[in-house]
DNA sequence: CTTACTGTACCAACCGGACGGTACACCACC
DNA sequence: GGTGGTGTACCGTCCGGTTGGTACAGTAAG
């Protein structure tokens, strides 16, 4: 059906998953998701941890490449709109979804379906999501911008996305776009290229 | 053993959830955690499902009664400083927690034990945390405040709230402080009662 | 004797995963 | 060009363990 099976099982897992909970991701299910048998779909992946691990790295990965897309170099917070519009481009729902370039359009995007998998299956998965966070952090406070606003804007991202995890009421229209804006404005910050010297540099951290 | 053997029954699984993740909330377990026999929980709470729900509402009900206790009236965007302080207060690791007034020091909170139990196990749980979410962006909106700032408030903390949800490294310290103390700053904007009146009201969306 | 509750025994459903096969494409060698 | 061999992709069944939930017998208190 496809040109890589993997690709096409994990689209599966995600549907799944987005469209009935993450309790429901059962092989068998995924297996007839994906128009394969539960054999076949062991064949690619040799567990279930196997699955989900796989569904994790992709959306991480896949986020990192939105992020690069949306990098305009140059200016100080460029890699922080840019994880802002990634954010938001990610978790918007009903717009066109500008995405369908990579990965020749598999529909929905995972989104955080695998981050919902891997809470309730098996925390330890999650493992690459705080190896990426970690890097995405740094990159935030050292972006030519204050770290502060930097991290403001990181965190309300977070809490976007939390918001269509768990399903809440998205924000309401005129206001969204305002926080938004509001947002990106943050990421301009002209002031304080001494706040930034401010704190003493974690780039080396103890690990 | 205590005086009200549903809420230690809830401590139990609350506890539970936070030491061995989600998806070893299983009805013996809890029975196990809270000294006593799957009949007996089972006597208490008819379902898995009607013990999750517990969880639920009793993590709303809890962060419902910090926002309070942390509201200080008069001033605009008191209830969103409150909201901000009970997020942290919430959140916030090693500190001394200052809560062991209510409920007579359960120790370790619920914190967001039950949203993890729900997301992974039936969504539709989840019911009464979107019902909560729909009453406190509507106070924020409402606060005397630009609701622009509000929400980004808001978000920032639902973010740190997702941050140990699932296990990423905190917010390294003069930052996060720093963080905090910015967010608080947001939450006394003085400019822009304009804008306030600039949104429509959207207190009586169609459902 | 009733109410409130506990504990044990058990069951049916479900789930992950192992396993033995099958189909087929490709290659090598005589 | 036929024969044997090998690796890839996939199928479907079976099994053991776990889980949610039920049935029931019991007990302590009033």
């Amino acid at each position: 059906m496809s040109i890589n099976a993997r690709d096409s099982i994990l689209a599966a897992a995600a549907q799944l998953i987005s469209r009935e909970g993450a309790r429901r991701l059962t092989l068998d299910a995924v297996a007839a998701e994906a128009h394969l048998s539960k054999g076949g779909l062991l064949y690619h992946f040799s567990s279930k941890d196997d699955l989900i691990r796989g569904l994790v790295e992709t959306l991480v990965a896949q986020f990192d490449a939105e992020v690069e897309t949306f990098t305009v170099p140059g200016k100080p917070g460029a890699w922080t709109r840019a994880y802002l519009d990634a954010a938001i481009n990610t978790s918007a729902p009903a717009s066109e979804t500008h995405a369908s370039k990579a990965s020749g359009g598999n529909g929905p995007a995972l989104t955080s379906t695998g981050i919902a998998a891997a809470v309730s299956n098996n925390p330890a998965l999650l493992e690459p999501v705080r190896e990426a966070y970690r890097r995405w952090q740094q990159n935030l406070e050292s972006d030519g911008i204050d770290p502060v606003d930097a991290t403001i804007v990181r965190l309300a991202c977070d809490g976007l996305w939390l918001s269509d995890l768990i399903g809440l009421d998205p924000v309401p229209e005129p206001l969204h776009t305002a926080v938004v804006s509001r947002m990106r404005a943050m990421t301009t910050s002209a002031n304080l290229t001494e706040t930034v010297t401010t704190f003493p540099e974690d780039d080396n951290p103890p690990r």
